[in-house]
DNA sequence: CTTAAATCCTGGTGGC
DNA sequence: TGCCACCAGGATTTAA
């Protein structure tokens, strides 16, 4: 499911081909996605050109020419497909139409962009370029934790005096903005604390320590390519392959990989969530 | 205020 | 072979 690095992923996939190009053609062929599409979205793409392709936690922001940007949340199942592309570096001809395709944008350099996404936990929106972050979807939003404002210092704040398991307090999004289970599991394993422990009762030397792996975990998944973990794709239609090097998520009784621990990895639930980790290095 | 639980959706899986 | 219960989970909404 598409977290933080996947979405930087898809970015980087879909830049080449959007920026500076114009929409030539946008086929929307369902009213909403989770959310109602924005009035007369389709009228208001046609013809815009983007301008710059951004990424805000796991959103995609195209900026448009217009004053206008196009967000787009890909949800939990939400695929981008390139197709057509004149650099020539994706798929070559379109492929015929699936099911789930619910917005198509036709690029006026012959790139096709799909938006498919069976379980429509996906969202797209027009808001104005100036002020997006006012946006409600991205106005509660914490930091970028890879930028420089997710400090040692704003998490021990954040964390302070919270009664809520660390696990949950990372997929807080007004904590930390990006984070998914995935890599809250696998951030906190590195990291070697629990996760049903209190954030708030953690030693903040371990808070503080959580900031550098985090960053590492999330810049690793990036460079890989992003997790391609069941439906998701990357931009180009290619499988990704970094869920080959996920040390806990999805190894329920397998073995500990760290070296010297006989440990198995554990799951757990919480919030209705799975949590996946090594009782022996996770305290 | 904080925290927990319910909600949305479809495809895949396992049990019988 | 089919039917059904259950699970995946991001972000919001509702409840406590």
């Amino acid at each position: 499911m598409p977290e933080l690095p996947e979405v930087e992923t898809v970015r980087r996939g879909l830049a080449p081909v959007m920026e500076g190009a114009r929409i030539a053609r946008a086929l929307i062929n369902r009213p909403d996605l989770r959310w109602p599409f924005p009035p007369d979205m389709s009228a208001r793409l046609t013809g815009a050109k983007v301008e710059r392709l951004r990424r805000r936690s796991k959103y995609l922001l195209a900026d448009l020419d217009r004053g206008e940007s196009l967000l787009i949340h890909l949800g939990m199942s939400g695929r981008m497909l390139v197709s057509g592309d004149p650099l020539g570096r994706f798929v070559h001809a379109h492929p015929a139409a699936e099911k789930h395709d619910h917005v198509v944008l036709d690029m006026d350099n012959g790139a096709r962009i799909t938006f498919n996404d069976p379980r429509r936990f996906g969202a797209m929106d027009l808001l104005p370029t100036t002020g997006a972050e006012a946006h409600p979807l991205l106005a509660k939003l914490g930091p970028e934790p890879l930028g420089n404002e997710f400090s040692q210092s704003h998490l021990v704040e954040a964390l302070r005096g919270r009664n809520t398991p660390i696990k949950s307090a990372l997929l807080d999004q007004r904590i930390v903005a990006g984070l998914g289970n995935i890599y809250v599991c696998e951030a906190l394993f590195r990291a070697g604390i629990a996760p049903t422990r209190k954030a708030g009762h953690i030693a903040e030397a371990r808070v503080a320590g959580l900031v550098p792996i985090i960053r590492d975990v999330l810049s690793e998944a990036i460079d890989a390519g992003g997790s391609s973990l069941r439906d998701f794709r990357q931009a180009d239609g290619e499988l990704g392959y970094f869920q080959h090097s996920f040390d806990v998520y999805g190894r329920e009784g397998d073995a500990c990989r760290r070296e010297g621990c006989n440990g198995q990895i554990r799951r757990i639930v919480q919030a209705g969530r799975s949590s996946f980790y090594c009782r022996q290095c996770q305290r």
